[in-house]
DNA sequence: AAAGATTGACTTATCAATCTTG
DNA sequence: CAAGATTGATAAGTCAATCTTT
């Protein structure tokens, strides 16, 4: 498909200007593609897909060894039902386990397993590696500081202008 | 939450870089806060999900007046399938219809109903504002064409770098 | 009563298989 | 047989309701 290189900046029939769809568009575009090949990556090489991936690297990089159940949902950005599914399949399959909180009876905590952490580290590299690949080699350093700083803009404020 | 301001990049736990992390983190984050925010605001305001919203704009927006399922489905980034039953959703809503085409006895071709047309309309100024709001507002207009400079770079080639 | 977590019912997407036409 | 589209079975997530603990 050629891209269109013709007109500098009119409104397009959407309501939004080329500048502005092609932010817009290009962020669905980008993590859709992105998202289904390191996922697909993932599950090739190592049998788990990326949410199951980001969940073990969270407990990872936990300094207690673990975390509760809803910090877990907040930082992969899913509803806490959602969370308490994706833990049950990871349970399932060894990789991590549920303890109550000491110090909460309400809590739930989930911690690797062994087991989890070997497949963990198994993974970690090369999908590291894949997300270069995949990503961070289209940019110079420069340039990801720069994404980065965008990106992070949104989450500083509460979401106003 | 405040963000830590101290190291300036060291190799993160994780295998990236701190700068790497942001950029392919904030990715996912963005991403994640922002379609959740729209889909929520576009079905409060006019009871259509986002994923239905863009198969309108499509149809509004193509000069044949519709487009075939394959098309819409590559363009939507969703499977075959999927589109199929996400144009079964619209019809049954009455806001499109799908034909044979004419040239082609294998293909399906989706135009949109008066009434399609009239709910896209409603729903297109109003959404084209919460993408203002909640994420074109946050950028001037060169940083606006960094971004989209930068998601365009990898459909540019193939996936290589 | 509010917070943390889970469960039931449901939505939306996918893959593999199938049907029809080229 | 290949391409376009759809269907059946299934996966993974959400919301609303529920249970337990604070």
């Amino acid at each position: 498909m050629a891209t269109d290189t013709s007109s500098p900046r009119p409104p397009l029939p959407d309501g939004l200007t080329q500048t502005e769809f092609q932010a817009f568009g290009g962020l669905l575009r980008l993590h859709s593609t992105l998202v289904k090949q390191l996922d697909a990556d993932l599950i090739a090489a190592h049998g788990l897909p990326l949410s199951s991936f980001e969940v073990l690297l969270m407990l990872a990089n936990s300094p207690q060894g673990g975390l509760r159940m809803s910090d877990l949902a907040q930082r992969a950005f899913l509803s806490p039902s959602g969370m308490t599914r994706l833990v049950q399949r990871l349970a399932g399959q060894g990789l991590i386990e549920q303890r109550a909180c000491d110090d909460d009876g309400r809590g739930s905590f989930a911690v690797m397993t062994p087991a989890g952490r070997e497949r963990f580290e198994q993974a970690a590299t090369t999908h590291y590696q894949h997300i270069r690949d995949r990503f961070l080699c289209f940019f110079s350093e420069d340039e990801l500081r720069q994404m980065g700083d965008f990106f992070g803009r949104l989450s500083a404020t509460g979401g106003d202008c």
